[in-house]
DNA sequence: AATGAATGAGAATTCATTCAT
DNA sequence: AATGAATGAATTCTCATTCAT
């Protein structure tokens, strides 16, 4: 083993990898997606070439970037255990965290719509961060109890879940000295929609 | 009025004005907002140049683009008058038009989202688009009996039947068979935010 | 047609064309055919942009510059008619002329060597270029009475000479002084290949 | 000797050299010698960094390399010892070697010619390269009794030689049902030239 | 000596906009 | 107004070489 250790050249960085990551996010937030990767280097502190060693290419940067949002997200909301807990308080749990992770962090919330709309990010990849989220959206499923929206594919409740969560968000950064209640208006709004 | 004619330069035609957006429309649906003018220009007939007698810069194309289609759904879901109808009737009518066009339209309505999220919109032009929908918003306020939603800003109400729309049509543009039900459950799950 | 003309932007100049080509010829003789655009568009009086307006990729510009310049040695070595002559006569002056050419545009003549060997110029005009010299192929075959060579493909002799006559330049180059009696000893060596 | 061993640094291994140089005329035969030294050193086995031990800039490595593959053409050529046996029957001989290696070995054939039109080989090192033949190139003056030919410098013959047998190895490459029939037709037509 | 991450000067395009015609 | 050639800054990515480990 130590042999092995001798000769080996500097390890990549975890470190750089995340500065450029989270140079990413501001830059893109501020810029769009088209923000030049030269940018991101330099504010990153590493040489243009050296993103390169860590994504290859721009896309690969952006869906390591998409991934890694969506990742955080689903922390955020999925963390705290809440074993014994009714639906409803989980859920509305799950959307207190949501909103918070969104309000709290506006410059990803940004930088994860713009990829998703941006046409670079992977149909898999797409998939793979929705798979993140299956376990609130059987507990959507789960929870509702509208005849009408119990026949459709589960995916359309934590669509509109989902909507619903960005809406409020909207507001809740519009209008900052009512956040809370828009926190609770909006869950309620929602807990209307599949139980109503 | 001869004379008038006879000493003007050679009016600009709204046939291009016309051709351009509507490709405009067609490539920025396949290639996002960053496809060249130059390519719009080809496609519409026109010389690279003579879209820039149009719309002096790119950006000043985007928010014309940006208002016609906001003008277009307007009248989509303005269009007929409804006189006599209750409130519940006519905000169905608005629902479905909103969403026929939607799916009827799917270019146009990827190319609005594109553009409201690529930065380059004026603050302006998207109040400008708002203002289109007072009457809708009046409406949405006016129906809207759940005690809680009821004292907040009357956008939110305005802003959640928007998302509710959105989501409604991914979910019709993905189960085409099942359109009209999802159509139906959509303006449900709204009816039940505001009156639930 | 005064009309037509009347909108016409400014024509793509020929001029601008062959300035490109001549300066590429200069730098590809002096650094390889890796030589950077951007230092043949500078040298020849057009912006980095331009060079592609002329030729979309680089790819495009070796290919052209390898065509015309095979034409140009097609031009000096066919044009005189020696009608009555000889075959052994034309053929000597074929010989003469291509020669002259070589020595004569010594960067020509390298360019053409390199581009023959960069892998970039396609097959179609390899194949191209050499329709141009089927007459002297066909000289050459004619005049071929030594019987093994007869037995193969009329390509051979034309190989041949190519090849000696690029030997022959090589020492041309070397020894100017001895210039002519390299010529003529080339192409008795040539003659004898054949007749021999 | 031990203790010579012992404070010795790793000594460099020739085995490490000889792949990247194995390597290396995989890569340039396919890519031309513009192949990055980065994809060399990873196809041998070696790193990056590695390789310039070995060769401390990559023109020193496509030197190298160049030298290399002259030696080894010169040791295919004149390797088997023809004592007693007349002029013409050892030129055949070195002809027919020569051509063989060419064909057997179109690769390391493609990558020599490369490297000789790089612009990139030493003067000094194309001089020691034509150093190995010399006895080839004093067999050829000693045969030549062509009176015109013998005026010039011994050179030209074997230049004559070089060039007359890459053309034979040309199609024997495109034709090879007919190799041997080309290496004989080459060889009379060279001998036809040195002694016509 | 061996490793491969780090560097940064290129390289070939691209494209919004200008301008001669 | 109409045309499309001209411009050149900007962009992504490459690669020989250096250097910390």
């Amino acid at each position: 083993m130590y042999r092995i250790l001798r000769f080996m050249a500097r390890p990549r960085s975890e470190d750089k990898r995340n500065a450029i990551l989270a140079v990413a996010i501001e830059v893109f937030a501020e810029q769009g997606v088209s923000a030049p990767t030269a940018k991101i280097a330099k504010l990153a502190g590493v040489a243009e070439g050296t993103l390169f060693t860590y994504f290859s290419t721009k896309d690969e940067l952006l869906n390591a970037l998409y991934l890694e949002l969506k990742t955080e997200v689903r922390e955020a909301v999925i963390a705290s255990s809440l074993k014994g807990k009714t639906p409803r308080h989980i859920l509305a749990h799950t959307w207190q965290s949501y909103v918070n992770w969104g309000v709290g962090n506006p410059k990803k919330r940004k930088v994860v719509a713009q990829l998703g709309v941006s046409g670079r990010i992977t149909e898999a990849n797409k998939v793979k961060a929705l798979e993140g989220f299956y376990e609130v959206s059987d507990l959507v499923t789960a929870s509702t109890t509208n005849a009408s929206l119990r026949e459709f594919t589960s995916g359309f409740g934590l669509g509109i879940m989902g909507s619903l969560a960005e809406t409020t968000m909207d507001f809740m950064a519009q209008f900052p000295e009512d956040a809370q209640r828009y926190v609770d208006a909006g869950f309620e709004a929602f807990w209307n929609v599949i139980t109503g």
